[in-house]
DNA sequence: AATGCTTTTCAATATATTTTAACCGATATT
DNA sequence: AATATCGGTTAAAATATATTGAAAAGCATT
């Protein structure tokens, strides 16, 4: 089993040291960046951080911002670093959906039980590298989708559908939830959209297509 | 619906006084109790608390003692009130499971942005996943319902009055109550509706349909 | 700018559900 | 026992929802 990875932002190259250090020791693997732009870019170039820790505090680009922008597509917890826990910090915070905070200076027993409590929370949303269901079998790897063997080529939102149906054997899934969770959670397109997804998705598929079920007046649900 | 319950524990009458203001201006539900004998008291009596607030030093049973009793037999979500943020004292919470922080002197915006930033996490974790009664199994996830593990399609109203139903087994429903609550609040159509539905879901419950009982100029009763 | 691809929107059609209305039988009241 | 009220049943009408195909919009590549 790989690492799990934490991205840690800020400026102060001596702060990140600290925090990696303590990280390390714990057998996290740790990505440094000292600015919001480099963290986007780590963070949009690696799909598999499991947790952000953000200095409040940065020149250009502050934490509030880049939490912002992570939280546009992503649900990775986030640890702040604030310097004073300022009560508009924390009410900001909170509804940009942070969900811890550490006042500088901590101490390294603090960091090390906040970051495990969280993951304790998080863990177990954690991606597969392999699915398979009813002779379907998505390989995350590789981004390849086959159908008894077949190689099936599906587009970026098929897959992204497949995928959250594949995650969610069994559940009745609403439209709404779907569009939250393969969409963008600020998208407020049409509906239907989701119908002709699932339409091509369901001839991609073939006869495997009847897996996807619907359910009136709800939505759809996976099911073998 | 009912109001969430939120239970607070504090020796000092003004500091349960000015949180159960704060709360209450948000319209949750505040049970107080003064010290951890009380506060035990009342969470075994009343098994719906969604949340509670403790402070950490009170006389005899403190913080700590009564966050781990509640542990013991519950995963309800634990926010302690502190002086002063003590190292020793956090790491200990965390591993007793406290799900946040709040040090005094506080603002009511953190107060009650923190309860709100818990509840939203925990609830929906409350809902029944599954009913059972008389052999008739509703999975509100899979959106499934079975008799006798017998599986039987619903319709979207006549699961939803089903349902109805089941959460009020033994109760005497006007058709009234049940157009308002199975139907929108400002639904006037015909009460005769409801005895179609009726008379369909029991149709399709078979035998099991007995279980809703007419009762003569009132309306149904669902009883096992 | 043109191309080819994906995604989204739209509108017509098909399908399923809900409601209504009419009738009949059951129950309570007088 | 008569009568008025209430509940059950049924089928047809009305409504809501899902599917489909095609067209439009968006996006990246050339």
């Amino acid at each position: 089993m790989d690492k799990i990875k934490i991205l840690v932002v800020d400026d102060e190259a001596r702060m990140r040291k600290l925090v990696k250090d303590f990280l390390v020791k714990k057998d996290y693997e740790v990505i440094e960046a000292e600015n919001g732009a480099q963290a986007m870019d780590y963070f949009y170039n690696d799909k598999e951080i499991a947790l952000v820790i953000l200095d409040v505090m940065m020149p250009q680009m502050d934490g509030w911002q880049v939490c912002k922008e992570i939280r546009a597509s992503s649900k990775v917890p986030i640890i702040m670093l604030t310097a004073r826990g300022e009560e508009r910090d924390e009410l900001l915070g909170f509804q940009l959906g942070v969900d811890e905070y550490i006042s500088k200076p901590f101490s390294p027993k603090i960091l090390v039980a906040r970051v495990e409590a969280i993951l304790r929370r998080t863990i177990g949303d954690e991606k597969q590298e392999k699915m398979e269901a009813g002779g379907i079998v998505i390989d995350h790897a590789a981004h390849i989708v086959s159908v008894d063997g077949e190689p099936v080529e599906l587009s970026y939102k098929e897959y992204e559908l497949l995928t959250y149906f594949m995650e969610n054997q069994g559940i009745a899934l609403s439209r709404e939830k779907i569009l939250n969770h393969v969409w963008n959670y600020d998208y407020f397109g049409d509906a239907r959209t989701i119908d002709t997804h699932v339409k091509k998705l369901r001839s991609k598929l073939k006869e495997k297509g009847e897996l996807i079920r619907t359910i009136w007046g709800l939505g759809y649900k996976f099911e073998v």
